[in-house]
DNA sequence: CATGAATGAGACTTCATTCAT
DNA sequence: TATGAATGAAGTCTCATTCAT
């Protein structure tokens, strides 16, 4: 009897633990939002805090400032991202040519359509004043992306899928013009000016992934008569 | 005659005189600069007064506020630019296709190459948290951009050159790419992530070009046999 | 049946029950020591907490505020120990000059050479932004310790050993000195000024002493012929 | 006439031009006296504002933060009393032990018996919490008034006015009970425990100097018969 | 016209204290 | 009892804008 007694049933948190530990996530949510909203240097400590419902004063108990609080949202949405997409080039079994399509699709899905693009947009116009956060940016996000796709395409090429190619290059023939596109969808300026004609994003797509994929791909060349 | 005219002569202003007249331009060629490198909302007022060699109270003297002072530049640059190419598609005389090219090789020298075109990036990354700016933007400088090369595309239709289709979207097709890409020169995170790849704009230019045009012609359409 | 009442054993508390009935003391302790580092505003209640292995909530459950925390520092380090005193002047047996080298023999090994004495700066530096603790250190320090002080010499004065004089300005006389050299010792900045020449306190204290005693001794007076 | 007429006399500068030049003098003499008077920080930027009587953002247009500020004040009062004293160093004629009574004088009237002392005892308390502060007081004021009196020691010495012995030290013992008197006089404490007995200063100096000559002096050493 | 001193609203951040669990 | 999440007042510093000279 003794044995099966737990003193305080650890289980089901309290509804003030739960609280507790949705916390972070409601604040990034919120964080996140703003900052696509209205930059970086416009979103307002007590309106992230606000908008998760909670005292400027509970915001800092989780981040310690502001500057860390776009460090975190970054982390959760584009680091998170290409730590599994770096996790799925190492275990991807099929061709190199689906994995590229995967990785994009993941990308696109998880990522490009999401609310959480606009932070390109936010560290393309404002990290210039805020020099920490650019050299943040480029380690945690930029070089990682930039070698995981790079992997990808070597991956191709020492299985005799793609010809040889510089990496670095190619990776960024790759991604170039997608996030052009996110970062276009996500300016309301581009959205005027883009007006009524509004790429259909999932055909760009589509269209991007198979001209790369016939740029990269080992031709017979030429054919026979 | 002419010697006792020397007291104030109108043609050649005397030093300060010419100073006073080139002040809004020293302003204006300061605040662009500053707008380009820093972003609106982070650019001191003070900072434009002192790289234009001005006290802070002679800004304001020229320009009542800094939104006047954004205007005032977009103005210059932009509004400038577009009247001018109005103008051009008015008095054209040769080809539709030749006043496209023109008119886009215009853009490209007067603007696109230009630190002006910093201002582009400016607009779509802070534009939402000043939505005077977002109008103003708007009616001064993409609807009449939206109009001139629609009309371009208008007289081309009229006088047979090119096939019918909707001007607006016809126009956005061909600017888009072109703010794409000055969006991405423009941007600091941009450039590191473009990396070595570095896009050569007077390439992707002609490539452009060549390609709408393409797009735009009437073709004998394969035809007959 | 010893087994059986070790639940709840009255005798040798249980951990649990040490460690509350050791609580008070910890916190003391902890916030002795910060008090005297940092002073009394830059001291966190939090860091008190921490130090003393318990949280933040925990603190205030022993002591309603800050300032109540620090007024049962200062009692159980100032006011034990003039409480002491007092009892010790009352019961004492021996001579006035005994006692009086008792007392600061006493004060100088119990509170004088002790981190505790740093109470006495963080008073001197703050005080005046916190006229109630101010109030309560006059009353509860400074008055009871100059009664003691005085009693003492009042003593030698009824029972012969010592001249009249006026019992509170030699209490003071006896006691500032004392005070100054503790002052110093407790304050960084005058370490540094005090540099290499450092007061051996010990040897102040003796020489302070004789100088005091010899003061307050009844005087043969210049003798007879 | 028109010889006489200087077209804009800036003689007698306009009010707000007299005003802007005492403004830097009336914060510092407001900063001293809150800082004396409630530390440094507990003394609110804008209440030493509001005592010079100009705006919170005032007080940032002459000192860009509340250290520069206490920096300030210590280089008026300390500094520039220091830097006298040298240049009386060097000049003096007469005999070294007047130079010693000269110094010491003007150290008290001068400081000593100001509300400028009061800074000592900021420092004392405080420096601690402010590292920077502690090491610009260490170079601006303590190494410099060491070297000062060091020196005027070792004039005496190479002069054979004073016998030989280590400047450092002889510094020191020359400045720490002067230094203890100013703490304790600018200390509400102290100056409720001193009580009624207070120390004349001016006697408790010329006591001290006497003291320390004697001390200094090369003796005849017991004389002869 | 030109200056630059002055203002004050507003942003980030800290911390003593409370209170639901 | 003990916890630690939450609060909000308060403090430092910035900067667009005004205005006396």
């Amino acid at each position: 009897m003794n044995i099966t007694r737990s003193k305080t049933a650890p289980k089901e948190p309290a509804p003030r633990q739960r609280r507790k530990q949705a916390r972070p996530q409601e604040l990034l949510d919120a964080a996140l939002a703003l900052f696509v909203d209205k930059g970086f240097a416009a979103t307002r400590a007590e309106e992230v805090a606000q908008r998760a419902g909670v005292s400027k004063g509970t915001l800092y108990l989780y981040y310690p400032s502001k500057e860390e609080l776009f460090k975190a949202v970054v982390r959760q949405t584009l680091g998170a991202l290409i730590a599994e997409g770096i996790e799925l080039v190492d275990q991807f079994e099929g061709s190199s040519a689906d994995l590229l399509g995967c990785l994009i699709h993941i990308w696109w899905e998880r990522f490009g359509n999401t609310p959480a693009a606009g932070i390109h947009k936010v560290v393309v116009a404002e990290v210039r004043n805020f020099p920490e956060l650019a050299q943040f940016y480029s380690d945690e996000v930029i070089v990682p992306a930039d070698r995981m796709f790079g992997n990808c395409i070597q991956r191709g090429i020492e299985r005799g899928e793609f010809r040889p190619m510089p990496l670095h290059e190619a990776a960024h023939s790759l991604m170039a013009p997608l996030l052009f596109m996110v970062l276009c969808r996500h300016s309301l300026g581009c959205c005027n000016i883009c007006g009524g004609v509004e790429v259909d994003p999932e055909l760009m797509l589509k269209t991007h992934i198979d001209l790369v994929l016939r740029g990269l791909e080992v031709r017979p060349s030429a054919a026979a008569p």
